[in-house]
DNA sequence: TTGAAAACTTGCTGAACATCAAGAATTCAC
DNA sequence: GTGAATTCTTGATGTTCAGCAAGTTTTCAA
């Protein structure tokens, strides 16, 4: 599994073997089951995710015990509660495993460690961080300008994938609705579709 | 004026004098008068913003002409369109001066080569990158897990100078709410600690 | 394979907030 | 200082989506 790793980072930055081995040496690999969790809300987020196989969802609970879906991460993706991983503190996201999920972790004294060693990953961190902000201002901004209706579509425009592999309630969660909302839209979007043949 | 910047950068990293000229000499001073715009959305975002004096307001205007406000930055903060000031793509977002201010900024190439010739800086922007998406990852999850009602008391309470420097219908967008509903929101807490006491 | 659990759908009702319109208060430019 | 522009408030009404309950379909584990 290392070349994915190396892949992933050779897509941003050149990488020598001494950095990869440098990464690749405190990476640790994990495997997790289906439902499984790999960080609770309320304890410290350690580790900093890379996922090899599988699929993953950070989510919050609320007062009420409503789960609310941040961010959902495939192969080749990243995850982790980012404020506890970066301050140690109780982590405000829980992580759940939606598949068989294979990752490789960074603790965060390794990642420390790693930054100020290599310049380089520094710099492969910060481009990671430019983007995962960019995208992150980009749904909030969708959340609070753009209908549920039209925030399904674009999703699965640009994601059609999801359906296949994730649950609608979880879609419905990550878009910000209820499932029942989320499968009216659906039935309405069907309707549309019907009428305007 | 460079000090403002040096102190800002000390909070987070040691710096030299040689790596201070190196960022000073790149960074342009620019005055911007009230109701002026920094940015318009569109045109390329080619700068980074950071501010010494005054208040930047972050927003996009939808199909509907309806305005919806992602960031407010004052002194000692920052300010740009990320997407587009990385990409140099058309920015999503315009910027406005929402008092007399006056900043400090920086190119695309300047940025790009100062973080390729100094590696502090490179961990400086990765240190504020990661801070930002923090911030806008709570943001998104208030907008969807709490009433406009508790969201616009716990921002009174953590930014209580916001109420002195914006407008009231400033802090509905950036809220996600219509002046209406933040007007009828305030009057509904008064009403509250009345007949609480 | 089958029974239980989970996920999805549907109808009904309600809450939160948007929209529109109009008046009151405040701010701003000359 | 004064008129115009902007901002804030209030009321009436509408839309979107949440909440709840019950039925159906699908998935999963033994």
């Amino acid at each position: 599994m290392p070349h994915f790793l190396r892949a992933h980072i050779q897509k941003q930055i050149p990488l020598s073997n001494i950095e990869f081995e440098a990464i690749f040496q405190v990476m640790q690999r994990r495997y997790y089951r289906k439902k499984e969790l790999l960080l609770r809300a309320g304890e410290p987020g350690d580790f900093y995710f890379f996922i090899i196989r599988g699929c993953l969802r950070t989510y919050t609970t609320d007062d009420r015990k409503h789960e609310h879906i941040f961010h959902m991460a495939f192969e080749d993706g990243w995850a982790t509660d980012l404020f506890s991983f970066i301050s140690g503190d109780a982590a405000f996201f829980s992580i759940e495993a939606l598949e068989d999920t294979e990752v490789l972790c960074i603790h965060r004294d390794d990642y420390e460690i790693l930054l100020t060693t290599y310049p380089k990953f520094e710099r492969f961190f910060r481009l990671l961080m430019q983007k995962a902000y960019v995208a992150s201002q980009q749904r909030t901004m969708d959340i609070m300008s753009k209908s549920a209706e039209k925030r399904y579509t674009e999703l699965m425009r640009s994601h059609p994938q999801l359906e296949l592999r994730v649950a609608q309630h979880h879609i419905a969660s990550f878009l910000g609705i209820t499932p029942e909302a989320l499968s009216r839209i659906k039935r309405g979007l069907i309707e549309k579709r019907r009428t305007s043949i």
